[in-house]
Parts: C-alpha cells; structure tokens; sequence
DNA sequence: GTCTATAGATAGATAGAC
DNA sequence: GTCTATCTATCTATAGAC
C-alpha cells in the first residue's frame, strides 16, 4: 500500500499491481460472498488468483483487511450506480416508484453484494466502522430521495411523515429481503422469491407498497 | 439421540440428558449468532457449559447437526408465539395491522434469531433443507394472514391482489431488515434503526405501510 | 455418561531466496 | 514483486479410562 500503482502498459505483461489486486478482489468478493468471514479461505482464493497467498498479504496485510477492500469496492460499485440515477425530471410519484424499482433491479442483479452486506452485519459493521473510506461514502440515492419527498410534501401530494432515510429503509428491506432470505424463505414457504416468473410482480408490488404508503388519506391529515 | 429423554428429577441433581442438551443449545445459539456457523467455536461452547466437548458430540453428532439442532429449537419457539396469536376476532385492517405490529414485536425482542437466519441463508439453508423437523413445520402466522386476507378481499375492504406469502414476506422484511441490518445500516446512514425512541415511529410505519398497500384505491379496480 | 488427552487436519501468516 | 517451503496456532473430532 506504500508504493505508488503502476499504470497498465498494453501488450507488456510485467509487473502490474493495479491489476493484481484487482483480480484478487474479485475472486475474494466471490469467495467471502459464498462463504462468508470465517468460511473463507485464503488459499482457496489464492489459488483461484493467477499469484500467490503471499501476494494478498503483501497487498492487504491480511485477511481482514482484504475483507475491508472487497466491502469498499463493493459499495463503491453501488455509489457509482446511484449516482446514475436519473429521476428528478419526474413527478414524485413517479419519481419514487422508478427510484424503487432501480433499487429493487440493482439488489436482484447483485446478490453477492447481498450477501456481503449480511455477512458485515455478523460482524457488528465492525470493517465499515474502521474503513475511513466508507465512513465518508455517502449516498447519493438518499439525497435524490430528500429532494423528491420534499418535493412531494410541499405540494400536498405526499401526505406521510416520513423523512428520507425512513422511505430508504423501506425500499432496501423489501429489495434485500428478497434477495438475502430467499434461501430460508424458499425452505420453509416453498415460495422462490425471486423466481424470475414472479418478478415483475415483486417489483410492481413495492412501487405500489410505497405509493400508497406516501399517499395515503390520513385520519390526522 | 438413541436414549430415551429421562424426565428431570427434583432435587436429584443425576444424569439429566434434556437438561443438559438444553444447556448446550442455549449456549450453542448464543455462540452461532454471535459469531456465525465458521465462526463459532465448539471449544468455546464447550467451556461455558456445565458439560463437556465430549458430550456435545455424544449428543449431537458434530458442529453441523448441533448447529441444525439449534435452528430446529428456534424456529420451534417462533412457531409457539405464533400459535398464540389471536387476531381473528378484529376487522381485517385491525387484524392485518395488529398481526404486523406482533411480528414488528417478536423480531425486535429475538435478535439472536435474527442472526441465525442471516447466517442459514448465508448457507444456502442446507441445515434447513436435511431437517425433516424443520421441513413440516408450516407456518400458523400463515394461515392466520391467509384467513384475514381472504374475508377483506371478500368484502371489498382489500383491492390488493397479494397473497398470503406474500404479504407475510412484506411485513417480515421490513421487521428483518430493521434488526439484521441495523449494523451496516447505522454506519452508513448514521441512523440506529433499533434506538427504542423511533421504535413506535417504525411500528406505526410499518402497520401503516402495510394497510396503505392493501386499501388503496387503484386504477384497475 | 463423563472426563483427560490427543489425534489429524488445516487455517492464517511469514521467512527468505531470487 | 514473486516464488516455495514452512511455522505456529487452532480447530473439529475421537480414543480410551473410569
């Protein structure tokens, strides 16, 4: 981590750090995402690398660190993914529903990140907590809802109290649920949540969940 | 597993398998959620019990059948509960909401059983699928939803067409998420799902969320 | 049924040559 | 930066006495 990352020189297939490190991330995203922390295994990701176990070490230190790295990349990948989102021309209606269903689409296309998230959770978020660079990530899909709910409110169309962080919370259960759970789910209901048949079903059923949770008539409105 | 449960003599502290294996599943449960299935250690286990390794092998086989034998007592204890509800007499949206605030309630009070799940679907839910206990152990919460939905679609109250699974998965993940992610969750967003002073706002939310969806009024109606 | 001791395998991590 | 070989610790599981 000390030294500086040397640019790729096409055709010369030399020392290149940026590249091996980043071939190692993707094959511990995929061996943490199977096997969680504990159950990963470093050789195993090491053999699946085109370098060594002492390689890893060299680049991260440790299995704990690379951890850290996979959750960063990770979520990096998200925050590029919702800085593409592009709903403000919409009404809010409109506009919360396809900001649901983007969210709903990037969870289903994800499950390794699924996973990860779950298996951070095991571990108290104790890798976020002590990586500076997720601690300042942000999100930008949570200021994209602030500015729709309060578009939404002001004009009266919005009659919920709900603030930003709230409606987020709301969307990301029912997309990580799905997703995070199928598993015991499927078991023990014999339902496939996210069987691809009922897919757009799912995905209707939330735009309408939070619609109507937004624009409901209030006894105290 | 062969042996005959010897009833618990009082006073007469002897050979007393239940009892014992129901201390090594307190602990055992404890140990998973705490640490995951890899995680856990059965040494450590071992050590907080009045018993020995020795003994946890003798009556469970090994770390996987132990771990599947905690699953089994947990999900028997989310059944029990279940059992107890007693909605049916309330209107179908008192019912809906009351079954939803239950569950908002028994998740909140069992987050140990939380984290079980999240680490059975990490595993694919392997244990669930090779226990034949847990395979038939249906759902009563289930059929209760089914009951109360089925009389509001009937009188026209409800317009949504959801299923009971899925209206069970609806209510779940926003519970689930509340207490699984809540690590990942408060990192980020700097938000403690679980801080008991949002806990009636979430509560009233979810019932909320939940009516919303299922009275109202639609374009194809 | 309960204990001590230990087998047997494998994990994360590192030494040291090149 | 990259390799092989290996250290040290620890884990699940079991043997065998009582």
């Amino acid at each position: 981590m000390t030294s500086v990352e040397e640019p790729a020189r096409p055709g010369v297939r030399v020392r290149d750090g940026a590249r091996t490190k980043a071939e190692i991330l993707d094959v511990a995203t995929q061996e943490f995402a199977r096997a969680g922390f504990d159950g990963a295994r470093v050789d195993e990701i090491a053999a699946r690398t085109r370098t060594t176990k002492r390689m890893i070490y060299y680049y991260f230190g440790g299995k704990e660190q690379l951890f850290t790295a996979v959750l960063e990349r990770a979520y990096g990948v998200v925050r590029e993914a919702e800085q593409q989102l592009d709903v403000e021309h919409l009404d809010p209606v409109a506009g919360i529903r396809r900001l649901a269903e983007l969210t709903f689409d990037h969870h289903e296309r994800h499950p390794d990140f699924i996973r990860l998230v779950s298996i951070e959770n095991i571990h108290d978020a104790e890798h976020i907590a002590a990586s500076e660079k997720l601690g300042r990530i942000g999100s930008p899909a949570l200021e994209v809802i602030r500015r729709i709910l309060a578009a939404g409110q002001e004009s009266g169309l919005f009659t919920a109290d709900a603030d930003a962080v709230d409606l987020h919370a709301m969307i990301s259960s029912f997309c990580f649920f799905r997703v995070a759970n199928r598993h015991t789910f499927g078991a023990l209901f014999g339902r496939d949540l996210v069987d691809p048949a009922r897919r757009e079903r799912y995905r209707t059923m939330l735009g309408d969940m939070v619609i109507a949770y937004l624009t409901a008539e209030r006894a105290g409105g």
